[in-house]
DNA sequence: ACGGTAGCGGACGCCGGCGTCCGTTTAGCT
DNA sequence: AGCTAAACGGACGCCGGCGTCCGCTACCGT
């Protein structure tokens, strides 16, 4: 995983390429998208030519560091998805997924929305989906999730959670989880 | 409420305001709070230095434009709460904030975050929450919504909701449609 | 009708983010 | 150690939004 791309490249600028993501990941999770590249350029100590040859676009820059965190949600579905009971796996998923939305508040724009020049990401957010319909499935059957439960149902949600603006990361963390609290009533049967 | 504070203005400065007025609430509501003075200024069809003379800063503009939208939201909670069946009442309160709020990007922002610079914005909000505090209260009576309801949990609602970007005025329409109906199925008892 | 003044708006300078160029540094190979 | 090319980053010009100044317009009171 640390080796995606970069075959070719001089040891220096694959360890910038490296602080470049690290800072972007950070400021991206606290600050949100809408941060001027100068500033990750400055975090990451680098000069903005710099970041901006490594990544020509705040894309292109945001889709490879968010790979990670979209390997953070395929990671939750498919755990839960393991778990023998399905509707546990369902409320876990939930909670976590808006937990981790809540604690980082980028990823809702890379998970919801489709991002243009993600091609890997798409992919990845497609197997999440897959696990979820399955998880949504199964949780169905067992009769505890409302059978006219439908996935956009639980995109909506997240979408929803994402918006749940607050002053501090604590108060984002409490109220995506009263949140959480509320769609898994809204889901059970 | 034509004439609120202008008591001692000439009739074209008078006229302009209004104008103002409207142009700053057609934009905020399509477009949201993040656009700029000159924007608002050219649609109502007057230069920036008369924009800014009126209105020095954005927030007493938009707190100026969002009175009669607060009216909007006291006169829901008051009509529903003059519904007879409170449980009912409750649920068209949820349909038809979170409907307004679809409808007008910027109501989120006034109603939710409270403003600093509106007086009365917040005396309005305050009068509202009360009423819709009176609905819960007897809407729990009757047994239909949850007894651990707190008012808190409706701000949650509406906050999500009007985290919920869409494309298309009607997809957002559509989405918080949605939204509601599962909010309601998460607070009745 | 006319003078005085409240009100108007085009034009200005400032600031901050953007994307790029080019002289300098340094890794990596021999 | 020496050389070459890859990589770096400070500096530059551009753009768009901001808030304000001042010469002009037109409203209103007499």
């Amino acid at each position: 995983m640390a080796d995606d791309l970069p075959h070719k490249l001089r040891s220096d600028a694959l360890d910038n390429r490296e602080r470049i993501l690290d800072a972007a990941r950070a400021v991206f999770a606290t600050e949100g998208l809408d941060v001027p590249m100068r500033e990750i350029a400055r975090r990451a100590g680098v000069g903005p030519a710099t970041l901006y040859r490594h990544f020509p676009t705040k894309q292109a820059l945001a889709a490879e560091a968010f790979t990670e965190q979209m390997h953070a949600c395929r990671t939750i579905a498919e755990e839960e998805l393991a778990d023998p009971d399905p509707w546990r796996g369902f409320c876990h998923v939930i909670e976590r997924l808006c937990e981790l939305q809540a604690r980082n508040r980028s990823i809702t724009t890379a998970f919801t929305s489709a991002f243009p020049h993600a091609i890997d990401l798409a992919a990845e957010r497609e197997r999440t989906l897959r696990s979820l319909a399955e998880l949504a499935r199964r949780a169905k059957d067992t009769g505890q999730l409302r059978p006219d439960f439908v996935l956009d149902d639980l995109i909506l949600v997240l979408t929803a959670n994402g918006g749940l603006h607050a002053a501090s990361a604590d108060a984002r963390i409490a109220a995506s989880r009263r949140f959480a609290a509320l769609a898994i009533r809204a889901f059970r049967a």
